[in-house]
DNA sequence: GAAGATTGACGGTTCAATCTTT
DNA sequence: AAAGATTGAACCGTCAATCTTC
């Protein structure tokens, strides 16, 4: 890496970093027969007990719509949310858990808290804050990526 | 999110950035005709003039052997690599850019190095640095996570 | 048997195009 | 026309099994 500006690498380390994470969850939740990405509905729609639209689903987890659509037609597919049909708009489901769903959900959680937690317990609640707000920042700014690279 | 330690959503947050990350560079490379996955390993064997072995390259990028043996795939039918024989070895490849793999890599690098650099404009280096160092810890403890999660 | 590489199956993600309903 | 959702194609990534060569 030469002439790389600690910013560059910085970056490039948040990419490498989630990649390696990204990887290890999978492994961490396959015994549960699902995936990460499965376990984010799950989690969000473990707090939202009245359901949500997948459009709304899609834009909470930054996401494509159509991921959206066949991520939850695995999870119905083994009971683990609903569809509903939402009254006077036929166009648009409410999707929610399942109890099956919500039982999967309160037995997961607590456990990849604690994984997390031990991965990050080598960092100082100080670094943690901190580390985020830098990571918040960066996200801002990509989402302009385009933006930032048609003026450039 | 209730009850989220910062610990948990500092490292929800390394996930979600570069989410986002990876899904804006897609869009940046796509009008080179490669990815972000192809860009690194036209990004490693450019300062490799010499090339190397396919599994020297999934190690430095941490991933898996198939998944390069696909990357190089497509490129070489893209022509930006080639896989030349090792003498005396006929199992292995020795991998390096092709002259056009080069040009390639020398077109896209300044303008991928001036995008990154305008996503941190908003990081101070001491931040960078900072946060740098923190993924780097996070990095290495998610390398034992299946260990971490059989201990507990 | 071990190492380098490949293949096939599968999950996640995006994108463009489409369908239905509003 | 606009909004919610779906489909099909393409790519990245992993894993298990396999093939060839060492």
């Amino acid at each position: 890496m030469k002439n790389a500006s600690i910013r560059y690498e910085s970056l490039i380390q948040v990419l490498h970093t989630a990649n390696i994470l990204w990887r290890e969850s999978r492994r961490f939740f396959k015994p549960y027969g699902i995936s990460e990405a499965q376990f984010n509905i799950l989690h969000v729609l473990g707090e939202q007990p009245h359901g949500m639209s997948q459009r709304e689903l899609s834009d909470l987890l930054v996401v494509d719509r159509s991921n959206v659509t066949l991520l939850l037609d695995k999870m119905s597919a083994q009971g683990l949310i609903k569809r509903n049909d939402v009254p006077g708009d036929r166009r648009a489901y409410r999707v929610a858990l399942s109890k099956e769903g919500m039982t999967l959900w309160k037995k997961v959680l607590p456990h990849y808290r604690k994984v997390i937690e031990s991965i990050m317990s080598c960092v100082s609640e100080k670094e943690a804050g901190q580390c985020l707000l830098t990571l918040q920042e960066i996200e801002k700014n990509a989402l302009n990526w385009t933006e930032l690279d048609a003026k450039s």
